[in-house]
DNA sequence: TGATTATATAAGTAAATCATTATATAAATG
DNA sequence: CATTTATATAATGATTTACTTATATAATCA
């Protein structure tokens, strides 16, 4: 049982497009910033931003390698959220399609 | 599998405090618009516009009986959207403490 | 150390959103 | 049919949000 005003929040998060697909694509696997911008196509300041925001609403994990910074999604203790990003489309063949190691 | 464009609409519509009370109290049983202004204490035309947001997104049902319009959810179809309502908490104690017949 | 690549932050702007006030419609009732 | 009650709509203003451009930080590598 969550209460209303977390809830709210967190969907907040969820309900910008951009966002939402940024974790169905987390959903695959982790990726680095520059991953997500080429998949997006959007720009890099951005998905900056919006990584951010997730990352502060708790719904991702970020994590530094080197010159690369990865996330990955954070929802395993979300139930009622994570029965939302399975329904997400599945971005797997879109993922295979793009060149591996698109930004390195 | 939803849309993403389907899921981030129908998210921003629960996104909001005040329609995400809504359906939580709509989880209990239908209202009409006046029994819903008494629990919110927000003004009638804010309560009024919120619904009008939630029927035109095909979340809750509309049903005139004479004076008054009653809402009930519409979510039975929409499987991941009611994991979420399914999690909110329970408004039940707070339906019992207001006046019976509050707006008639 | 200077240049390059990856990422973050800041500032500015345009668009979207929410609440309020005022008014309209619809049904019931004396 | 005029009044009252329930609800909807319209117009307005304030706040929030998302995106852009410009710049800062951080790591790597020549």
């Amino acid at each position: 049982m969550q209460a209303i005003e977390e809830v709210s929040e967190s969907l907040k998060l969820l309900s910008d497009k951009t966002r939402l697909t940024i974790m169905a694509l987390l959903r695959h696997k982790e990726m680095c910033v520059c991953d997500i911008v080429d998949f997006l196509e959007a720009s890099q300041p951005n998905v900056s931003q919006h990584l951010k925001k997730l990352k502060t609403g708790g719904l991702i994990n970020e994590e530094r390698r080197s010159q690369w910074v990865y996330y990955s999604l954070n929802v395993e203790d979300k139930p009622y959220l994570k029965q939302v990003i399975d329904h997400l489309p599945s971005m797997e063949e879109r993922i295979n399609a793009m060149k591996p190691q698109d930004c390195t």
